[in-house]
DNA sequence: GTTTACGATGGAAACGTTTCCATAAGGAGC
DNA sequence: GCTCCTTATGGAAACGTTTCCATCGTAAAC
């Protein structure tokens, strides 16, 4: 690996001190015509480029930005992440990216690293936001930060998708379609604080609603032997009509794990999911569920640690009750009680 | 922001010179029992950390890595970038992302910016390999790198599928299909040698086949209006059986827009993607498609750069004709010749 | 008791910038 | 001819590390 050339060989073969080259190059201060010339032909003989560590040890500013997030194998954190470094980038920023895979562990680690390497702000979606070690000592050195769909505990800025009121409207829905046994599947429970609100959300729903509590169906690993657990879980609990997936992933998979169970969706079971992602628009039957704007929120975020750190007024928050909406789908249908034919249900028109 | 504790003001805290400091905190050399523990003391006061950026310039190496990819939109390469980041993540380098949206000029742009940063190293998707501006300067500075999802310019590395042979395999499993006239769906023709390499080998599979030369659909856009498009298409190339998508989430656009088209999906027209993407096998008819493993190529990508780092013989590459495999699916049945009874079409089973 | 060696320690240089300050030259104003 | 700005310039300090080198004791070896 080639050494790169320093102002310091730029100045040698212009003739002149580093002062100089400095000045030309930043066009900060005074410089004869001729030694710019000379300058900029040694910067181009050279191929002479700043080199940003000594410009940052100096500035103490690196234009740099931690962004940290649970995975990228989620479409959502995905796109949020996508709107998060096409923002600061074009402010001139970079994106230092982690991916915690919803590691605590790895989750402080990483924070603690990212300071290190004094990056001048934060975007970051924690495990929890109200225990998190990281976020607590970002806050500490006031580093300017924004969370990224964890909300935001008092004084922090965060801007997120209101999990809560979601999944009541969830319910809503159900209710609304004659659904009354209903059931939760929820993924990485322990590790997001924005599943947890979801379940709660949908438990008070219920409640309000006058609904039996939900059945919880806790998927600790990834979608692999689904098709074992919802079968066990059906037969646990034989009257659900409906189940909420926690995100669309899961919900995709769950209608397929029904599928190869001989069920039929939405006809024997209807499926809401949660995200709102593209592909769930494509399948068929389409799947229901709350859509959100990651990739909005991302760049929402991004913005407002930008406002922080160019000490502007922060970007308006979206009101929260507009983070999401529920979007419609033949995943969802009517429910027929059992005590009236069962046999000529109508599928629910896509 | 609060600016944090340096090497001197532990060594005044500790009464001791930064030598010794930082001897004690990197055991890079004796000290006394009493020296060891006033420093500890007064780190702990401090809740010193060291500055990487101080670090970085004495020893010119920054432990970060710069990844250059098209977008996160596309899971292809969200998943490879998960890849290459836990790679690095776990060889203590973090990952500083940008995504380039196709577009050469940033392309370009960024791989400067990243040089200036003092990356370790490079993992990148670049335009077009050949022609890669940002990839010739990063191989002028002898920067370790490897090309991730590009095939490689004589020279470089690179974990890549073979997209011209995954091609060919498509057309022969159309052809063994009982197809005859096919269609190519291209997407950032412009802009991804990937995509044209795609085209190349299917149209080579076709030539070699004693097929027509395959109509090609070329999208400029997103998938907005795709069901125009489609309408056009169909009308010029009125008998196509089958449609090769650049790209699954393309395919899956284009079934929902045949099935708007009131067109039958594999009936009357198969479909065949590009990735093998999850969501693939979860939707009804599952969907045919050349399956890749974006995750492990970034690993590979990621473990060839530490390599070279790290002066270690490079990984293994895999055999480039294993890099793909074709998945069967139900987006793909047999053609049946039009003087045949067209009505008795038995769908293929999924 | 002298030499030798080693443990403990701090000063200082170096890494690549920016910026403050001093110096020098030249022109304008008196 | 003198002072007084202005322009052009370079030296040097500072940013936070690591590491080389010199110094100083003190204990081991003779």
């Amino acid at each position: 690996m080639k050494q790169p050339s320093t102002i310091k060989d730029v100045a040698k073969l212009a003739q002149c001190g580093v002062a100089t080259v400095s000045r030309v190059l930043n066009n900060t201060g005074p410089a004869s015509a001729e030694t710019r010339e000379r300058v900029l032909d040694a910067v181009e003989k050279l191929q002479f480029e700043f080199s940003e560590v000594g410009r940052s040890l100096q500035s103490s500013t690196t234009r740099t930005i931690g962004c940290v997030i649970p995975s990228l194998a989620n479409p959502v954190y995905a796109d949020a992440v996508q709107g998060v470094q096409e923002t600061f980038h074009k402010a001139g920023y970079q994106t230092l990216l982690v991916c915690t895979n919803y590691d605590t562990e790895v989750e402080t680690q990483a924070i603690r690293t990212l300071m290190a390497k004094q990056v001048d702000g934060f975007v970051l979606t924690v495990s929890d936001a109200l225990s998190s070690q990281g976020l607590r000592s970002i806050q500490n050195r006031e580093i300017p930060h924004c969370l990224l769909f964890n909300r935001a505990p008092a004084d922090a800025q965060s801007w997120a998708v209101d999990d809560y009121s979601a999944a009541l409207k969830v319910v809503d829905e159900f209710v609304s379609m004659g659904h009354v046994h209903l059931g939760f599947l929820a993924l990485k429970f322990k590790t997001s604080d924005r599943a947890r609100q979801r379940y709660k959300g949908f438990i008070e729903g219920c409640f309000t609603n006058k609904l039996e509590r939900p059945a919880l169906l806790e998927i600790t690993e990834d979608t692999e032997n689904l098709d074992v657990l919802l079968t066990n879980f059906l037969r646990e609990n034989p009257s659900i009509t409906g189940i909420f997936a926690s995100n669309d992933i899961l919900a995709l998979a769950t209608i397929r794990s029904l599928r190869a169970l001989q069920l039929q969706v939405p006809k024997d079971i209807s499926v809401v999911g949660f995200d709102g992602i593209r592909v769930g628009e494509m399948v068929e039957p389409s799947l229901a569920t709350i859509a959100t704007e990651p990739r909005m929120l991302g760049q929402g975020a991004a913005q407002t640690v930008l406002s922080f750190i160019n000490d502007l007024p922060l970007p308006e928050q979206p009101d929260l009750t507009l983070s999401f909406s529920f979007r419609n789908g033949g995943s969802l249908a009517p429910h027929v009680a059992e005590n009236l034919g069962d046999d000529d249900v109508t599928a629910f028109p896509t």
